[in-house]
DNA sequence: CTCCGGAGAC
DNA sequence: GTCTCCGGAG
């Protein structure tokens, strides 16, 4: 495994430093979310914050908006509190201690292995997704992962086979052939280093039955109706509460739509109620899907006016007049940021550049 | 009353 | 992946 890793290993930009910040800022991104989708952000990242004091010292706003897109945003708040609590109660010096990392917000055990093995050169066996994976198929082990006595015995043996002495390599070896050869669907067996030893090659027609996944229960559709309020060159935005879905973030005023509720009169009258204004709902700017884990959302967005009122929300949440250009300097979901791109293009039909 | 294990949220 | 909540366990 070591010789195959040296040798294929991918050239990513955290693999170029064994910066316990640099590891840790790595793994939290990756965690649910694929390597092609993380490194610019990583860059970017590292670019802003390119030490704990930095992340320490930054807004949540910031680092929020640095995190935008990429979804899962308690990872970012929980690094940024984390960030803190190492530059207060550590000295800016992340701990070299398994049991210590996984105090810290945000990482489990996980994330304590990958830091501790990779950057402290710990022998942490690590065991996500790609590993539990490539040890269901070399063992053959048909119970779920999903059930605490098989995990129990993934675990076991990723400790046994673990490289004393260069944990961290064979960690990322493990990772690295479950991403690249080992694969979910179609693995690519005849490329693989170890498949002499594969049981499940030896046993199943297709190896790629292992893992045994557990049923996944359907996900509830939710219809969102939002709205971009105008008065004069401004809209309005409303922050989300810090913890929750889409916790700290940005969006359009707007809410749930009951079924067979009309979309545009529910949001006048949300409206109302949430924000205490008056609006005219003027038009339909786009209606986009977006997937969320545990459910899916159509996200119908309307160009509105604002017709009366202060705005004033009921549950205190903040709120903004911005300018429609200024949008980019906040942190909105991703099917926000899309529902603008839409409006920005109705905008320039309507009111070409340099018009007025 | 603290400690899992399972489930669901994020 | 991690966190949080919750019921059952000790």
């Amino acid at each position: 495994m070591l010789d195959w890793y040296g040798e294929h290993q991918r050239d990513l930009p955290w693999r170029r430093t064994c910066d316990p910040y640099a590891v840790w800022v790595s793994e939290i991104m990756l965690q649910q979310t694929r390597v092609d989708q993380v490194r610019p952000y990583y860059d970017r990242f590292m670019d802003r914050f390119p030490t704990v004091e930095h992340l320490g010292k930054a807004s949540l706003e910031d680092v929020l908006k640095a995190w935008e897109g990429m979804g899962y945003y308690a990872r970012a708040r929980n690094l940024h509190r984390a960030a803190r609590r190492v530059v207060d109660e550590h000295g800016g010096q992340i701990p070299d201690d398994p049991a210590r990392i996984s105090d810290l917000p945000g990482i489990g055990p996980y994330t304590a292995a990958a830091i501790s093995s990779i950057a402290f050169g710990r022998d942490c066996p690590v065991v996500d997704g790609n590993v539990v994976r490539v040890l269901s198929r070399l063992f053959h082990l048909t119970d779920t992962p999903a059930s605490s006595a098989a995990r129990k015995r993934i675990d076991g043996l990723a400790g046994r086979l673990l490289a004393r002495g260069r944990a961290g390599n064979f960690n990322q070896a493990m990772m690295e052939l479950g991403a690249k050869i080992c694969t979910p669907r179609k693995p690519r067996c005849g490329e693989c280093p170890v498949n002499p030893f594969c049981e499940a090659r030896k046993t199943l027609p297709d190896p790629a039955v292992l893992p045994r996944k557990k049923p996944r229960p359907q996900r509830p559709h939710h219809r969102v109706v939002a709205g971009i309020v105008r008065r004069n060159d401004e809209v309005l935005i409303v922050r989300r509460p810090t913890d929750g879905l889409l916790g700290g973030l940005w969006e359009f005023p707007g809410g749930i739509v009951g079924k067979g509720v009309d979309g545009e009169t529910f949001l006048a009258e949300e409206m109302k109620n949430t924000l205490g204004i008056g609006i005219r709902v003027d038009r339909s700017v786009a209606t986009l899907r977006h997937a969320f884990t545990h459910f899916e959302m159509t996200l119908q967005g309307y160009n509105c006016s604002h017709l009366q009122g202060v705005v004033r929300h009921r549950d205190g949440n903040e709120c903004r007049w911005v300018r429609f250009e200024d949008l980019g300097r906040f942190a909105f979901p991703r099917a926000y940021r899309r529902l603008i791109e839409a409006a920005a293009k109705v905008r320039e039909v309507r009111e070409p550049a340099g018009s007025t």
